[in-house]
DNA sequence: GTAAAATAGTTTCTAATGAAACTATTTTCG
DNA sequence: CGAAAATAGTTTCATTAGAAACTATTTTAC
């Protein structure tokens, strides 16, 4: 059981990296980084969208958050304003730079899942996307309880 | 499908990300990091080996191996020497520190798939590990490949 | 209405990681 | 044999990430 726990565990972490490498590589000539591409996909996608609702969407500390929209910010891929109903809260808005960028990263994205999926069956497939999502989220759950 | 293929990216560093969180929270009262475990389970199960083969076993770059185990030689959990047949390649030892350890590590280890796969059946639990590393050496491979 | 609590964001510190350049050995091959 | 290539490891640099301490606003409760 010993091999069996190290063994499942050290893929989970094998699937990131891999899958961040790939991106790196693609995205690296359209001149952003592989951990952006969520963020300027939620940027495109919502439009406008508070600053926080990164974190929740994303799962990520709002450390982090604050500063990769702060490199978007800087590299001129999102504006960002303080909130007229909230004067904590920023607003977050795409430039017309990253709507242009926009389908290219999906298309990347969608090279991505279809090189990971590869030589799997169309229901492998989905299964594997469906307990992905569910195991992901029950972990998530689970460590934020813990802060309480 | 530009959401779709987002969505399902985001899950993969969701799980690494939530999965690093919980190893971290529970081997941190042991006095090891969640990302020093696979390294310690590795040199516990083998007894000698070569350091690149840590690079291979556990896909990670030479770099990181190195500064890992470095780290963890430093903090007495390995002893490294100069292989007798090869002077570029290091043999890597566990200490009774580690192999003392290790036991521990395995447990926490389960208890984190354990809470990963709550909820799934049995046969859904055994499908995600086998869909899980089949993409991670997917992606692994066709990363290696594109390196030449 | 004000003090306390909650919330949104930033900043600092630290860890894990890959890329790339580097050193030092060993292997290959002409 | 000796030069070139391959291999093993280290080091430096940059990126991504979370934890925790911090500031500034807003909400809550008395």
């Amino acid at each position: 059981m010993g091999q069996q726990s190290s063994g499942e565990l050290k893929y989970v972490s094998m699937l990131h990296r891999k899958t961040q490498i790939f991106l790196n590589e693609r995205t690296k000539a359209l001149g952003v980084s592989g951990a952006k591409v969520p963020f300027i996909f939620i940027a495109c996608e919502c439009g406008k969208l508070p600053q926080y609702q990164f974190c929740s969407m994303l799962d990520i500390s709002k450390g982090t958050v604050a500063k990769m929209l702060a490199g978007l910010e800087k590299e001129g891929y999102i504006t960002r304003s303080i909130s007229a109903q909230d004067g904590r809260s920023m607003d977050v808005f795409p430039t017309q730079k990253a709507l242009d960028l926009y389908p290219r990263l999906v298309e990347i994205g969608c090279r991505c899942t279809d090189k990971m999926t590869e030589g799997l069956t169309e229901e492998e497939r989905e299964q594997f996307f469906r307990l992905l999502k569910k195991t992901a989220l029950t972990m998530s759950r689970f460590v934020e309880a813990e802060q309480d």
